[in-house]
RNA sequence: GGGCGCAUAGCUCAGUUGGUUCAGAGCACCUGCCUUACAAGCAGGGGGUCGGAGGUUCGAAUCCUUCUGCGCCCACCA
């Protein structure tokens, strides 16, 4: 017995379980065609969110659907050890704890770290399970794992050798929070509401007089070194060459001209303070000027800038803003908009500091990478993120990556030091035993020990690991069994905003590595042959979802209120390729709070609902032995065509990646066509059906719980299991799509045909107030149209069932309510009151319309470059809208004679 | 400052080389139905001069120009 309610929670993990069980989600190489999907690794501290599962949901249908089609599906899964996030998550937790991370040893800080990796770092796997995703579990990779952090010790030492790699000191972006160098690409600029501190800084010999500069930051007036103005402004010419003093500690400094400052802007005279400004720096170096850093790792003033020494950097600006004001130096305040960076991760105020710094040289990966993509052997879905991509990676506009990071968490440089060497001359080497040789060698000096040496304290970016995932994850440095076999992967599906952090870098590091380590046997040395870009989820005020604007639903309370199906089913139907996607999760008024809710959710669920209903139906059903009837025998055929051309549509809308118009399409042929319309045909009075119409209606459900199975996993199982009994390992999750092959178009336009003559009889109907349940006859004018229809056996039978017809007669005339369907008039033969007045003044707008209608055709036909410029075909099917529009007032204007 | 994209029904969006059913879908709304699978449902309905203006064409939501309003990416101007 069949709960009246489709209930998902019990059997989505009585399945999940059940393809477990089976293995059906591990893949070994074998002779089939792999189909290979890396997920973009979630970061280990992570929970699922939106954006999570939309791209997995995806990447799931994906792979469902190469599985089904017997290819060697297999989707690996796995964790980013996220070095800054998971660092300052672990830093967090042990402050909390009362423990600072300075007072501990690197060894043990690494293992309260990895105590936390294994506690929290499963969970948002689990999640994913939750929502269906089929990965090979058995694979489950972490960026961390020690085969994969071997992999990017050896590919440092690699590109070390190749020259690719170097290390210098640079103006870099310095995270004060977690206290380490970041990228470019992972400071993001945001505007924000300044003041612009006017400063009047006096001359040494006339303190009397000074000159007045323009500054968003004051509290680094102690760094200065300089005043720069530029070398043609009129206004200081005569002063280049003085000496004025810093205000508050009456530290002299040169006035110096340099074209780099803008006579527009501002006071036209600028503070010069290298240490803290990558443009200052530049100033600096041409002119020789000191450095003088101010500024702790934490973001604090230091000893040198003499004063305010400890305070925080802000603090210390509305304190010098004081003093400033005080002495009588600040001479203006101005409001200001400036773009200031932050940090991608931790969102501090970015400071630019010189440090010392692996870096990795792009020229010529960008190069790579760019060609890849441009000669197709990368593709992007949707394709203008072309654009995106050539604007990072050209030429004049890549810069070098910064990979080195002042934390723990991560994989170590291999690189070590002589103690002794002042210099810090770096040795790269993959063991200190290695490094030692090369040091012994190079010093000339074989009495240094292991002890002499130190090794770099940083670690390398994340990224630096996860550029490598599509080859680590099948151990491709040590092994390339797997390797040969799986790559290149097919599909990527990731977010836009990764673009430049992983994507482009996947790239690059499969072109530099695929072929050292295939050689011949690479089938491609691309990572993936395709990469579909989700868009951003927002939510309806198109704001990012996410967890600091708690602005997001809760995907597992999402999951638990409308099953996973269900929230698959929402989430892909508000997807479109690279476009942004506004979630719709409703805000409570009243608390501000994300409501755990979704309009788009919730049909997915009742759509599963439908389906199990639609299931219940059919299994309410006795056969008896009867014979099949013609409705149903022309309903099963119908259907069958029907399904035929969802299904080839459904094949193109996967080539495109339009997720959303495919799940659409299989909702309209199921609930629509199926229910309302199929089952409703053959669905019997007495409860008993033939045993053919009964087994062509299951196949027909088993081929759309087929096609729809990649989709909504859960509900297609179940109903496949309950449509018939089967044998051990005939899951829907394994069986072959239904075959591609031609439909019948002309009998599809038939039906729609009768569809339309149905609805139209139901209209009539409503607008007369006739009860649905009473049946009436129809009378159908006898013209070529309706005769061709109604010669295709069983079509009358068909459509009087769905339009509740006592009868269905083609004569020359009939009586009753006269209507129209297409240009054919049909009469419903029911007795009702007609207001004259009422129903001639609609029959003349209705005329009145036609003959407009009618109007324009001529128009257009009697247009000589229309009839011979346009298409026979076009001017065909502009002749037969004339006809039917002809034929159409033909038919009211007797309608409205009889009034 | 350079570049990209978007604007279609109250909301979210389709609309694939200009031409059928080109003005559509889902939600929302209105009307009538507790019809034995489903009220988490059934049957029907209203609603848009396709952002504005010009142009190309026999024909424009679709191509071009321009304006307006949004969004995004990149870039060292205090």
């Amino acid at each position: 017995m069949l709960s009246s309610h489709f209930n998902p929670q019990e059997l989505e993990t009585r399945w999940y379980q059940h393809w477990m069980e089976k293995n059906y989600f591990h893949s070994e190489p074998d002779e089939r065609e792999p189909f290979t999907i890396v997920i973009p690794p979630p970061n280990v501290t992570g929970v699922l969110h939106m954006g999570h599962m939309l791209n997995n949901t995806i990447q799931d249908i994906l792979i469902r659907k190469a599985r089904k089609e017997g290819k060697n599906a297999c989707w690996v899964p796995g964790t980013d050890h996220a070095s800054i996030a998971t660092e300052a998550k672990v830093v967090g937790m042990l402050r909390e704890k009362g423990i600072k991370k300075s007072d501990l040893p690197r060894e043990e800080f690494l293992n309260y770290a990895w105590e936390w990796k294994e506690k929290y770092g499963g969970i948002i796997l689990d999640q994913l399970k939750k929502l269906g995703c089929s990965c090979d579990w058995e694979r489950t990779a972490f960026t961390m794992d020690p085969k994969l952090s071997q992999a990017v010790i050896k590919v440092f030492v690699d590109l070390h050798k190749k020259g690719k790699l170097y290390r210098g000191l640079r103006m870099t972006n310095w995270d004060p929070s977690a206290k380490t160098v970041l990228s470019n690409e992972e400071v993001i600029y945001k505007d924000e509401n300044s003041q612009l501190f006017h400063i009047k800084y006096a001359f040494e010999d006339n303190p009397a007089e000074g000159i007045v500069i323009a500054t968003q930051r004051p509290e680094t007036i102690m760094a200065d070194v300089a005043i720069a103005v530029h070398p043609d402004d009129e206004r200081y010419k005569n002063i280049v060459g003085k000496k004025v003093l810093i205000p508050l500690i009456d530290r002299a400094i040169p006035i110096i001209a340099d074209s780099y400052v803008d006579m527009e802007f501002g006071t036209a005279a600028l503070k010069i303070t290298p240490a803290h400004d990558q443009n200052d720096y530049e100033v600096g170096q041409r002119h020789n000027l000191e450095v003088i850093d101010i500024l702790n790792a934490d973001g604090t003033l230091n000893e040198a800038a003499q004063i305010l020494v400890g305070e925080d950097r802000f603090v210390a600006r509305k304190k010098i803003k004081k003093l400033l004001d005080e002495g009588g130096h600040l001479v203006e305040l101005e409001n200001y908009v400036t773009s200031i960076g932050t940090s991608e991760r931790t969102g501090a105020v970015v400071e630019p500091r010189l440090t010392k710094q692996w870096f990795l040289d792009m020229k010529d990966f960008a190069a790579t990478a760019l060609k890849a993509v441009k000669e197709g052997d990368v593709k992007f879905f949707p394709e203008n993120m072309w654009n995106m991509y050539y604007s990072w990676l050209q030429e004049d506009n890549i810069r070098d990556w910064c990979i080195s990071r002042q934390l723990w968490w991560g994989q170590r440089i291999p690189c070590w030091y002589l103690k002794s060497d002042e210099s810090e001359t770096p040795f790269v080497a993959e063991g200190e035993k290695e490094a030692l040789e090369q040091i012994r060698a190079h010093f000339n000096d074989n009495n240094i020990d292991l002890d002499d040496l130190h090794q770099d304290e940083d670690v390398v970016d994340t990224w630096f690991s996860s550029w490598l995932w599509p080859i680590t994850v099948f151990n491709g440095f040590d092994d390339q069994k797997e390797l040969e076999y799986y790559y290149p992967t097919n599909v990527l599906v990731t977010g836009w905003d990764i673009m430049f952090f992983w994507v482009a870098r996947m790239i690059m590091a499969g072109y530099e590595f695929a072929p050292e380590l295939l050689g011949e046997n690479a089938r491609g040395i691309q990572p993936f042959k395709d990469v579909f870009f989700t868009g951003m989820v927002r939510d309806n005020k198109r704001r990012k979802m996410s967890k600091s604007l708690g602005n997001s639903p809760d995907a597992l309370t999402l999951i638990d209120k409308y099953g996973a199906d269900g929230v698959r089913y929402g989430i892909l139907s508000c997807t479109s390729a690279g476009a942004d996607i506004i979630f719709d999760a409703p805000i409570d008024p009243a608390t501000g709070e994300v409501l755990n809710e979704s309009k788009l959710c919730e049909q997915g669920s009742k759509f599963c609902n439908k389906m199990w209903n639609a299931l219940k139906l059919i299994k309410g059903w006795k056969v008896e032995d009867k014979e099949q009837g013609k409705v149903e025998k022309l309903a099963i055929e119908w259907f069958e065509n029907r399904l035929q051309q969802v299904g080839n549509q459904l094949e193109i809308y996967f080539e495109e990646y339009r997720f959303s118009d495919a799940i659409l399409s299989l909702y309209k042929l199921i609930w629509d066509d199926f229910c309302s319309w199929y089952l409703e045909w053959i669905k019997p009075e007495d409860g008993t059906i033939s045993k053919a119409t009964l087994e062509a209606t299951i196949g027909l459900f088993e081929k759309q719980m087929s096609l729809l199975h990649p989709f909504m996993p859960f509900v297609t199982e179940e109903i496949w299991h309950q449509l018939k009994d089967r044998a051990k390992g005939e899951d829907v999750i394994v069986t072959p799509f239904p075959e591609k092959k031609a439909y019948d178009k002309n009998l599809v336009a038939a039906i729609e045909k009768a569809q339309t003559l149905v609805t139209k009889i139901r209209e009539t109907r409503a607008s007369n107030q006739l009860s649905s349940r009473e049946p009436y006859p129809l009378y159908a004018e006898k013209v070529a149209a309706t005769e061709k229809l109604f010669a295709t056996d069983g079509m009358a039978e068909l459509v009087s069932k769905a339009a509740n017809l006592s009868n269905l007669e083609i004569s020359e005339k009939g009586e009753g309510i006269a209507f129209l369907s297409g240009a054919e008039k049909y009469y419903l033969g029911a007795e009702v009151e007609v207001n004259v007045e009422e129903k001639k003044a609609e029959l003349e707008k209705e005329i009145e319309y036609q003959k407009g209608f009618v109007n324009s055709i001529e128009k257009k036909l009697s247009n000589e470059r229309f009839v011979s410029g346009a298409p026979a075909q076009v001017v065909d099917r502009e002749r037969q809208k004339l006809a039917d529009g002809q034929a159409r007032i033909k038919i009211l204007e007797e309608e409205l004679g009889k009034l």
